[in-house]
DNA sequence: TTATCTTGATCAGTTTATTTGATGGTGTTG
DNA sequence: CAACACCATCAAATAAACTGATCAAGATAA
């Protein structure tokens, strides 16, 4: 007989160990595990013949734990108590928690105000599994179909019935240049002055073609980056001209780093940030905690 | 009936679910799992009750996941990955490793390079635990005796025949006191001009009372501190003068914002500190390695 | 010291848990 | 449509776990 044991322990043994340590002596666990004596007996022998090792030491009248058996006990507590965090776990799930939530937010948003949501959520001590995931403009809206995210932030309107939207307080953009880039000097540049210089914008990581053209404008000479980090590094290299959120450059431009362009179009824009959750599915109260925490820490639309 | 169950969850089925996962159905899991379909059939369904909820959904015609199963799976992985340590861990004692080690040092060694081989030991993902305790002069060959320690790095000699004695690289201590102390202004001081002074010292953990005079000497007015890290900080508000581990205040004494005194007597000390285990017992291989480290960090006896 | 108690092992017999092998319904594939 | 893969279900077989009784040895108390 080829032995390949696969050394798989087993949870009862070991909350039977667990027992016997706790309660000083076989028969007094056999009495808290609603056993026989000789039950525990065979569930300890289990063990040890799993293990290949003796566990206790019977030499003295009361069995003692070797020095090997302390350390099995630690790790299966360990054991033990994972097990139970995964019963508790379905528990909790069987109360409305959901054991996953994925949440979609356009990359423009002040992000400080969503870590500090997320790190409330996460304080909480919640069961759920919360997924963030960065998208821009029309990209937040298409990942919300396609992966089937319970909730969403985004900028673009959209008018789907089987949807709730709930409008959130303004954000503003800023069009901005570096003080040494040419456009820095313009006053009341008209739109065709802009369409001689690259326009630096972050890519909609949507496929749909056509969008509303307030997005990107002007648009001869189009750089596109992958986000408002990168979209910022590049505008302070004076790579160009673009549109960023407010709350992202405004030490920039306190600092002077980064200029306003005195635009005749107005070179300040607002968008409306509006949450959305799927009417036709359960929101979980993962998921309302997460909707009211979002609407408290971005306000509600005046 | 009264259902009061604990909601155990057993590897087994959570083995048969991960298997089912990866495999992607019942009927090859079974395969890879020795058993027939019905078998694994009957180990989900066993899963399913002691959770109280499905796991898979049944709908389509192959079995999916269900959001709690998806969870139930990550979590029950992670279990799996915890009962497959714990089964290594004994192969691993079997083959050598003690469970666990415990080392008692004097708290006088330079701390840095003690970390170091810590550290080094650490980042072998060594199966046995280790215990550092940091005793002082006496405390740490009482600990040693007491707590039954494996090994110990102290700085008074001893002499039992049950014990091996490694000396290792001696280590210098240094007389010090702040600079706006009066002492600091002291050339060639005499013992009977420091008696008039506080002197600060670390309290020796031992209960015993005699020990060589060498430790403490003067001896009017003495502070005790719990450790050098407060003596450091006595020594420097001025409190009074003390022998600190030349490693520790080596920054000091160049910053100026500790002095050397100039006692007569000599203001250095060495010791030698000694690497010691018991001849009796067995090193198991965490105590050969972690004794060979310490060697090498400390350097021999010249 | 003896009588009594406790500790844990062991064994035959019983109960319970798990597995098997066969069958059936349903959806998929070529 | 025929052949196949998916999973459920059931009775019977097998394996695992437990019981109750008994034993030897160390502890305990009169």
């Amino acid at each position: 007989m080829v032995l390949v044991t696969t050394m798989a322990v087993d949870l009862e043994s070991l909350r039977v160990l667990s027992t016997v340590v706790r309660e000083g002596s076989f028969a007094r666990a056999a009495l808290a595990l609603n056993k026989t004596q000789s039950a525990v007996s065979y569930q300890v022998h289990k063990l040890e013949q799993q293990l290949g090792t003796a566990v206790f030491d019977r030499s003295a009248y009361r069995a003692e734990l070797t020095p090997v058996g302390e350390r099995i006990l630690v790790e299966g507590q360990r054991l033990l108590d994972q097990a139970q965090y995964v019963s508790s776990l379905v528990e909790q799930f069987a109360e409305g928690w959901e054991p996953r939530l994925e949440l979609v937010v356009d990359g423009m948003l002040p992000s400080a105000r969503l870590l500090a949501v997320l790190k409330e959520m996460a304080d909480l001590n919640i069961p759920t599994h919360i997924q963030l995931r960065v998208e821009f403009l029309g990209g937040v809206g298409q990942r919300f179909e396609q992966a089937g995210a319970e909730l969403m932030l985004t900028l673009v309107p959209l008018s789907d019935t089987r949807l709730s939207v709930q409008a959130l307080a303004d954000l503003e953009t800023v069009l901005v240049v570096a003080p040494e880039h040419p456009l820095a000097l313009a006053k009341g540049a008209e739109l065709a002055v802009l369409q001689q210089h690259v326009e630096l914008t972050v890519h909609d990581s949507s496929y749909s073609k056509a969008h509303g053209g307030t997005q990107t404008f002007g648009g001869e000479r189009v750089f596109y980056l992958s986000d408002f980090r990168a979209k910022k590094e590049a505008l302070m290299m004076a790579l160009g001209y673009g549109w960023m959120p407010l709350d992202q450059v405004e030490s920039e431009l306190q600092a002077g780093t980064l200029v306003e362009l005195d635009y005749l179009g107005g070179s300040r824009h607002r968008y409306t940030p509006m949450l959305v959750r799927r009417l036709d599915q359960p929101v979980g109260r993962a998921g309302q905690l997460l909707s009211e925490k979002l609407q408290q820490q971005f306000g509600l639309n005046s």
